[in-house]
DNA sequence: ATTTATGCAAATCGTTTGCAAACCT
DNA sequence: AGGTTTGCAAACGATTTGCATAAAT
């Protein structure tokens, strides 16, 4: 826990950015491993001040590689915490009928056939690929 | 061509939808090669009516299983013929610089151990996965 | 004649921004 | 003090919708 913050304290700090406890605040609730989550649900959740505020904290949070914004379903965004600062590669699983985003995670050696057959087939391309997103969408077992 | 008309019609016509000039157009210029496009090069290239039509028009489509709509590298959607009308399963290589989304196939073989991967890892989730969505997000060689 | 599609303008919704006050160092 | 973060309200931009007209069956 104590060390999520120095790691994420240390990298505001290289984005030259403060760790005000807003900001802490945001990355506990985000860290609770409730998933990836939207706005209003961090607004009910953080208390963290007003609206604009949060946009902002994201912002900045994002800039510095603690957080990740992900699209879901429909048009609304959801925020969590970057692969850098968690160390858990994963995967997400949308929900069309509620929205809702739970995690996966793909065995070592899928994930590594995946980035090989990818490789090939992009290298041709001229691509130069940060990073992917590979969602699974369909109906939740809430929603089954 | 004509095929690819006439399965269309046959797929609206089964959602009670007409197979109007205007998304007749609007199919044509889908299906050009040119790979997703955006509402504002749609109405360039398309000069299929007003904005209003063309949104409303790419719904009707889309609850038709004819058109899938995406979502790119920021918030504009992008638009291209669905898989169950070309034929093609691909995927997209999204430049984060200029937001261009271009397709890319994968390896048959490839392909199926991933779905074998994710079918293992995701049914004890509870999971009904409809498709998947699978992106490389960096740089393309325009943009280099 | 009845239903459906169109165009325009106004409304909506998530997100961003301007500005003045509060905060930290 | 000097630069930053906050909160409020207003601005924004992509998308949606209400309504009257035009087109299709």
């Amino acid at each position: 826990m104590t060390d999520l913050h120095d790691d994420i304290a240390r990298r505001l700090r290289g984005a030259r950015q403060r760790y005000t406890p807003a900001r802490r605040q945001l990355v506990e609730v985000l860290s609770d491993g409730g998933g990836p989550r939207t706005i209003p649900e961090l607004l009910d959740r953080a208390a963290a001040g007003s609206q604009s505020s949060l946009y902002r904290n994201l912002a900045v949070l994002e800039q510095a590689d603690v957080v990740r914004r992900l699209q879901g379903a429909g048009d609304v965004s959801r925020f969590e915490l970057a692969e850098d600062v968690t160390g858990h590669h994963h995967h997400h699983l949308v929900c069309l009928s509620c929205g809702a985003i739970d995690d996966f995670e793909l065995p070592a050696d899928a994930e590594q056939a995946l980035d090989d057959a990818v490789a090939a087939a992009v290298t041709d391309a001229g691509f130069a690929t940060d990073h992917h997103r590979f969602d699974l969408l369909g109906t939740c077992h809430r929603c089954a």
